[in-house]
DNA sequence: AAGATATTTGACATCATGTCAAGAACGTGC
DNA sequence: GCACGTTCTTGACATGATGTCAAATATCTT
């Protein structure tokens, strides 16, 4: 067998970069071939599609993001940690110059355009995913809370709302790019969420 | 003057209709010149490109919309018209078959892709204008109700909670396409920004 | 050393946007 | 009434994107 040229990793993590930066659907797989050094035919042979190549890249994605969310979301008052949580998700979205956005929810917006074209149901799903652990570890902050009598609302109605927010802020990013305003609504949001205790 | 072989009006309403279904870049201006019956290079001609297209007809759809929302927004207790704001937002990226989400969501998160590139500036600034005005509604809204003692909480973040909330809602309705939680989630936004009185 | 196997490479087909020049149709002024 | 000018229409063209494929190439294995 005939070894590969390139670093696969280092192809994804250049490839989510652009991705990133300019879109799925605004990343020509030619940007991508020049950036990483690599023949454009190279890529369709070592991922199949642009789609796969970005669902490969995303996932990497998706399992740094995770963890570190967790370790966010792991130490202190429950409003600490949810303030933290706010905090690394903001971060996320407004690292890069200009800032790049949330990738989960340019993702979702992009391609879940077209309608259930294989790929783009894969993608679909991805999203939906990390969405839905983000959630539960959002859920499962609020009930550790409760039980230290931090908390006394419904957790998973309270983990669906703040993970709504953040869907939300995602959206507000792109519209206004304008982060203090960001953050209130975050501050906001936690007010509501923990009734005022300690504000 | 030769006078025009289509009806401007609605080639824009097909334009707009193929947006939404498709996505911005999942439609081709041959799609649109196809089921309007009309030349590709009538449309250059007629709007300049296809960006500028999207823009006239994403236009019309945002007054339309306004006009929807001051009514559903506009009789009855707080709490009801926030309910008939929230059925009227929900409802409208839950119509047609698949479910076509929020055009300005979707919009904003397909074109603030590409970074600074004149056009897509521009169409950041509909979006971005559309959610500003809805919230100004949202906004009086709230402030006469506590005009009328229904309300006691700062009506501007209120209203920015509200519509970071919707926005939110926009992006799960195509992560998970759930309308029942949707539902679930506006009901609950309703009841914390209300302090949940009258639940 | 030779063959098997996977990778690389470049050519090709197709479809997108956008430009342009030439042709066509209508209002206007003489 | 007729020629002119202005605008719209039409088709050809340039460019660049995705995706496919066959031929060439380089390594591992036997």
């Amino acid at each position: 067998m005939r070894p590969r040229e390139f670093d696969h990793d280092e192809v994804l993590r250049i490839a989510f970069d652009q991705f990133w930066r300019n879109g799925v659907r605004g990343t020509s797989l030619s940007d991508i071939a020049r950036d990483a050094g690599v023949q454009r035919g190279s890529l369709y042979n070592a991922f199949g599609s642009k789609e796969a190549l970005f669902l490969q890249a995303y996932e990497r994605y998706a399992e740094d993001y995770l963890a570190a969310l967790q370790k966010a979301l792991g130490a202190g008052s429950l409003r600490k940690r949810l303030t933290a949580f706010f905090d690394l998700t903001i971060g996320n979205f407004r690292a890069g110059t200009p800032p790049r956005g949330c990738p989960t929810t340019r993702g979702l917006m992009e391609l879940g355009a077209a309608e259930g074209e294989g790929l783009d149901e894969d993608a679909r799903q991805a999203f939906a995913n990390l969405i839905s652990r983000i959630t539960a570890l959002v859920q499962d902050t609020l009930a550790a809370g409760a039980a230290r009598g931090e908390f006394d609302g419904n957790a998973a109605a309270a983990a669906l709302h703040i993970i709504t927010v953040t869907r939300g802020l995602a959206v507000l990013e792109r519209a206004f790019g304008n982060e203090p305003q960001l953050r209130k609504i975050a501050a906001h949001t936690i007010d509501l969420v923990l009734g005022r205790k300690g504000s």
